[in-house]
DNA sequence: ATATTAATCAAACGTCCGTTTGAATCAGGT
DNA sequence: ACCTGATTCAAACGGACGTTTGATTAATAT
């Protein structure tokens, strides 16, 4: 492994746990095992370092399971939908203690450009995904403003494992982690599913 | 307005700016017209004024409505189920672009020390009292985990559209402001009440 | 082998920040 | 008027940080 990509490593996994603010070159440096001037060396400065960890945080933010989609089973909307809730639902718990989650997260509260490619490059894929996968579940009855509100709940509960964890983890137990995920994946799907009991509604195989 | 305020004050717009770590104590001393002696003597050190800063924003959340609580009206638990719902995002949406929204938000992404004593002392209440309200509506037939698991839904539900809001806003439209407050709580509502269709539910007066 | 470029290193520079100091000022009570 | 405690102030302290420097070593081409 190069400098460059030690330093690129270290960098994430400081920036990760400490924010730009917080993590110091010199931390970066210690545990890339180099020299406190081989940022200004091999990165311009301390603001360029970080524009580049976030990018190769986004490039490696997909790797990992699939996402079930649509098109891998037209037939069985419910049953997509479901493996979609519980995949997202893994996908963000196991993010959750990592550099690349709480780097997303911090991006979320304080947007820098970075977060318009973001947004555009990662995550309007997924999120579309489900919208189509509402769509589906509930036969084409829904308007675009009310599958968006769906998408937006189930996201909601997903989401709140990830960016709530710090209030979560504070408040009484008991308190829920990565070995959970079925447990909360599965609650979220039926939820999810009885929300269409009085729209048209797709039974599975 | 005494000094002890106006650094309150000061400090309230600087670290919502700027988070913690960016924010300076001389910059919020200059805003405060004080001089930058002042914090460490009115609090004891930047990271006190912080706390009470947060413990500040956090009661002065959302538009003064107080809580709606089980102890109002014993009897029908459903009916201030849906009225903490109401109120609950409510005050999220309103807080979206204040300081206090940006303070909590940075401060779920990058917790620091005063999030233990946040959690403790305003987020607790809340949460309790959706706990309290679930368990009512539910007739007492749920086990605690099942219970913080459906408030932790709600939660995210309403959560969403506070700290997802640098995400939404650069995914496809339609989105989803503080005008929307009536229809998208009505949504959770609606939703949850569902879930006690399996359960012993209250049906209300 | 030599010249040229790239990379690494210890050390230092300059700046910004939180905090402390000790004197000066103010307020109220006697 | 005098004392006492609370508050304000200019100034400085000490440390941490990003960055720069200039020498030193490694790598590459001729």
């Amino acid at each position: 492994m190069s400098t460059r990509e030690g330093i690129l490593n270290a960098a994430m996994s400081v920036f990760g746990e400490h924010g730009f603010l917080g993590g110091t070159v010199r931390d970066i440096c210690d545990r890339a095992g180099a020299n406190v001037a081989a940022v200004n060396y091999h990165f311009h400065d301390k603001a360029s370092l970080y524009a580049e960890v976030l990018q190769h945080a986004y490039r490696n933010a997909g790797s990992g399971e699939p996402m079930p989609t649509l098109a891998d089973a037209p037939d069985q909307p419910a049953t997509q939908l479901g493996a979609w809730i519980a995949w997202y639902v893994r996908r963000l718990l196991h993010s959750g203690g990592t550099d690349v989650g709480r780097l997303m997260a911090r991006e979320m509260a304080e947007p820098t450009d970075a977060l318009d490619d973001l947004a555009k490059g990662a995550v309007q894929p997924v999120f579309s995904e489900l919208g189509r996968l509402m769509d589906a579940v509930s036969g084409g009855t829904l308007e675009d403003r009310e599958i968006k509100l769906r998408c937006i709940a189930v996201i909601g509960q997903c989401l709140v494992f990830h960016t709530g964890r710090a209030m979560l983890e504070r408040l009484d137990p008991p308190h829920f982690g990565s070995e959970d995920a079925d447990e909360i994946s599965s609650g979220i799907i039926l939820w999810t599913m009885r929300s269409f009991d009085s729209s048209n509604v797709d039974s599975g195989p």
